[in-house]
DNA sequence: TTAGTCTCCGAAAGCGTTTTCGGTTGACGC
DNA sequence: GCGTCAACCGAAAACGCTTTCGGAGACTAA
């Protein structure tokens, strides 16, 4: 099924099939038909090395996947990669997934990758307020995509949420239902968003003349473990948070486990929101509220991004697209409660789950 | 950088260049050893297009994602995609990714792989029942394995858990803390795990001379919305169950809730144990009690598996393995409820009163 | 008619490896 | 000293496609 044996059957030369399929200007209209229409009824697919070692385009874009340390960035995953998958196979392109194990492994890869060029494109992920792949992929001149943004990321293309607006958003809608003390749990400073998080609930504390109180600032682990730890530590705060901004559902759920240890209820005594969208917080009793953000789409945006950017030239930094994170209420959210933090039990009180007071 | 260059640096042929990098017998140790010093000095990387287009040989093992139907099948993507990536890297193999939207395309795809061969190998997931996928790759002269058995499998390779074992030994565990009536919670046979869970319940009920009741046997979709409806009908039953074997976490998560909406607390009135071993599921309230699966080093397997197939032209039947679950006891699983269900609002009467002393 | 212009196609040189097939050495046994 | 046999290596033909370059015709313009 080579390209030889069309060529041979309609008498006409191996190049000139080709530069058919290829959509060549100098091949006549009834030519290409032709050829199109016996490559179709012989079943020709071509030989993908072949072409890729003659024509030197590797058509294969690479994703990055974030080492997983543990966490479920997983719900992440499938629906980014199916994105990604889709908008590739729709090109004729591959997707093929790389996983370093450190950085200096990954900085490897990339490295093997500008030699090889068998990968015409990246997509990465996991970015961070300092990130060296952003000048590393930059002078190896490898066409890349960010999905997050960093410092080093201006030249650079790349998707990412309104972190800051998202928890802007969040501070202030807290504000509105009436809290005063909004505590904000947030992520180590290496993670760029987590930088973005804290100055979006920050920028929105003075926007509202809240006074800034260093306590109410907590840095954590992106873990279950971490929100549990740090919210235990708000709690044992003199005059302790109404409301919390969680940089992740995860670490919302974590922080509810305290709450509940302390004999509080989520959404009561203190209002907790989250931020990721995911599915589980419906579940929860109280259902957790969060900032969704939309998902689906961005992985087929990268790939646009970055294949054009491998075909056409484009320069990255007329790719940089900013989308907006969504409030969903759904029951960690409320107004203030009277009679906290001035009526505390001292006992520990088991709330395991009474909790139909939670209304939306 | 190319195979030509340190050839004539060391005044040899590229041919045996090649062969020396390739670890032929019939180059002197000498040599071999020179070639590959130079090679690493030169950072010399073969150009995978021309080694693959001239050796036949695709070095690729393609990962068939399933497709999102919306469920978080991702805390699995992750681990799983790791484990093979790291598994293949250290073969200086690539993992490419396939996300066929409907089973017709998926089929299609593997015919383009049997055509153009720029895949060496498959692994494909969610085996349903009666799976043609099994045939077709057969046919097609693809190696391949699968995540999960099937009825169709028995010639193929595949690494699966021992759903039965699993079901079985939760409903042994709930018949020891003293549970006689005993429900699942299972999903659409068309999906083969679900039939060997539902087995392995029912066979458990069997031996432990428990009656089978048609009643508490609840078929439903695997979602948090799916468990939650299961369970109501479950309750609604004249004399429900006092323990729940769920097929999955997420389902037992919408079970949980339906529990709560009826007044009920999940592992008392109800006991419940999931399927999946969810991190989440340690954060719920009360936290959920499951089985857990060692899905770690399952993606090294598989890749382990399909590489060997592809090289040393192995059978397939010879590589099929059963992982055990084991359980992890963390909140729902406990002795039955005094007063459940003989004290129900339409006071009802428990028959089994007299049968309750006894715990196995 | 002649020169100039298009339009369309074939020839051929790659692309960077692998792999088969001989051929050249040197050692060895007799 | 002659054949035999390994041990090693080079030549060259693939692998299946892309892409440049030039040329044959057909058309137009003068």
């Amino acid at each position: 099924m080579k390209l030889n044996m069309i060529a041979q059957r309609l008498n006409l030369s191996e190049s000139t099939v080709s530069r058919a399929l290829n959509d060549y200007q100098d091949i006549s209209a009834d030519t290409k038909a032709l050829v199109r229409k016996t490559a179709a009824e012989l079943g020709y697919m071509p030989n993908m090395h072949a072409r890729r070692l003659a024509s030197g385009k590797a058509d294969t874009i690479a994703y990055v996947m974030p080492r997983s340390d543990g966490q479920l960035n997983a719900s992440f995953l499938g629906e980014l990669m199916t994105g990604m998958a889709e908008a590739l196979t729709a090109r004729g392109w591959d997707l093929s997934v790389l996983v370093p194990r450190s950085v200096e492994e990954e900085l490897e890869m990339f490295r093997n990758i500008s030699r090889t060029r068998h990968v015409s494109g990246l997509v990465i992920s996991r970015t961070l307020t300092k990130d060296v792949r952003f000048q590393v992929l930059k002078e190896l001149n490898i066409p890349f995509v960010a999905h997050g943004r960093s410092l080093d990321s201006d030249q650079a293309a790349w998707i990412d949420v309104d972190n800051a607006a998202a928890f802007n958003e969040m501070t202030t809608h807290f504000a509105s239902l009436g809290h005063h003390r909004i505590a904000h749990i947030g992520g180590a400073d290496t993670y760029n968003f987590a930088v973005q998080r804290a100055k979006g609930w920050r920028a929105a504390l003075e926007m509202l003349a809240l006074p800034y109180d260093p306590g109410l600032y907590e840095v954590t682990e992106l873990s279950f473990d971490g929100g549990e730890a740090a919210m235990k530590r708000l709690l044992a705060l003199p005059e302790p948070p109404t409301a919390v901004c969680c940089i992740s559902d995860v670490v919302a759920i974590g922080a509810m486990r305290a709450l509940r240890e302390n004999g509080l209820v989520p959404g009561r005594e203190v209002s907790i929101i989250g931020y990721d969208g995911l599915d589980i917080g419906a579940w929860l009793e109280p259902p957790l509220s969060t900032m969704k953000q939309p998902l689906q789409s961005a992985g087929q945006q990268l790939i646009e991004m970055v294949t054009r950017m491998v075909e056409k030239g484009d320069a990255p930094q007329d790719h940089q697209k900013l989308y907006r994170a969504t409030l969903v209420r759904r029951g960690t959210d409320n107004p203030p409660c009277a009679d906290w933090p001035g009526s505390r039990p001292d006992g520990r009180q088991s709330v395991n789950t009474t909790l139909g007071g939670s209304g939306q």
